[in-house]
DNA sequence: AACAGAATTTGACCCAGATCAAGCAATATC
DNA sequence: GATATTGCTTGATCTGGGTCAAATTCTGTT
């Protein structure tokens, strides 16, 4: 999950042909070079799973456009999404070669491979690379515990006003100045996963998307589209002490 | 309580003077000494607050006995556990000063502590250790996001029962082979601890673990003490397809 | 042993969110 | 242009777990 800290003008880095933040940030020629080599890319179909979990991972990767979940499923259906694959996010462990996690395209996601086990030597000669993945990992870490709080103990109400604060702010952030009090975005998930994610049924989404709108909270234009007439207001109705968005 | 006196093997690592598994499992000579000059123990009491969220961290520590628990509030007061810190567990981010959670000791606690700046130093000249973290902090995160598709989709049945088979195997593969049947422990957890971590209400954990004790899946001697006549039984109750506990 | 205070259990009641079931709107297919 | 298909909304009803309150252990103290 990429995070505050993270501009995304940092994603792109450079002449390096990988353009990954997880890996050629510090890299010199030489290990640009390396990578290259046991590199390559796949694409994904919006609703395509790309990893089921279980599987053997033979690669590690990143994300280069698109967007896809992490989620977790009980053998009776109940899903939960437990993370969200923005571009530059990166998937799969070293050390590790079965996936914990199915990995669903959400939209149409291009995706950048590397195979795992000279991956893996290569962190072992490469000390930044794993600095580097040390530090995403601790994001992601933060994100997930920020989460389990919405999960544990947020109503319904919050938990949307929450994803919605954190889709608008990350929204911001690469469309225009955060600290602007209106915004304007388009929700990247269906009904049904904006649920999974929260721990709700997408009936529940629904009536408390249309309470917000109701209440002036929010606008909706179409399904998707979505106009934040106060922001503050909206992190108000998140319940959050902070100003929000760690996640995502 | 139990886990004060008894600790794995696997966390003394030889001679190393800070018998700490993130740190110097592959430390040589050198490092171990440099190790040594950056650090030092701080106790604390059951009860106490070792660290405040938003307080200023100007070391980073790991576990050397005891239990202390991560936390995170709303400020109306709403409370969730996050995580649990055991003996070996790794507590503060090098690259970040402020703590995002409460750090609280749920037993007496010893913590051995290195200084941020020289630990940060000395974590860029030594690579093994970044290297030892980032698969911390992954297991960590799978830890997370498996206790996320707790809070979001169990039952509080299943959430009591998936913590008690936690909690068992975590003993079991402290104290005696994992793969027995019957399985006998005392909970490190009051009843409020156990509701703030699986996002529940004391009063419905308390009534969870008398259905259980009703229906034979566990029996309770005294509060605290609890006997598992039938481990799978209780696995089953967990409502896991897996065989249970990534989790602590 | 008796008491105080905390932790836990149990009961009665309530409500947020789940479930079941229709309708509606937008897009894709013929 | 008619018709599925898919995603979304809304309504009616039910229920798991929350809330409030009162016992009942347990623990430590004098």
């Amino acid at each position: 999950m990429a995070h505050d800290d993270v501009q995304p003008a940092s994603l792109a880095c450079g002449d390096c042909p990988i353009q990954h933040r997880a890996v050629c940030a510090r890299c010199d020629a030489d290990e640009l070079e390396q990578l290259e080599k046991i590199k390559y890319y796949r694409s994904f179909e919006a609703g395509q799973t790309i990893i089921w979990a279980g599987d053997q991972m033979d690669f590690v990767a990143s994300v280069v456009s698109g967007i896809a979940t992490l989620t977790q499923t009980l053998e009776d259906g109940r899903t939960q999404m437990v993370g969200l694959l923005l571009p530059s996010d990166f998937v799969g462990r070293p050390g590790r070669n079965r996936a914990a996690y199915n990995v669903t395209a959400t939209t149409d996601i291009l995706m950048c491979c590397f195979r795992r086990k000279p991956f893996e030597e290569m962190m072992e000669r490469t000390p930044h690379i794993a600095q580097r993945l040390l530090q995403m990992t601790l994001d992601e870490l933060d994100a997930a515990r920020e989460w389990m709080l919405l999960l544990g103990r947020k109503t319904a109400r919050e938990k949307i006003a929450s994803l919605l604060s954190i889709v608008a702010r990350r929204d911001a952030s690469i469309n225009m100045s955060p600290s602007a009090r209106q915004m304007v975005f388009d929700l990247p998930l269906t009904r049904e996963a904006m649920a999974d994610y929260l721990g709700l049924t997408l009936e529940t989404v629904s009536r408390q998307m249309s309470a917000l709108k109701r209440d002036g909270v929010i606008e909706l234009q179409g399904k998707r589209h979505v106009t934040v007439p106060d922001m503050d207001r909206l992190l108000l109705e998140a319940g959050d002490d902070s100003d929000g968005g760690f996640l995502i």
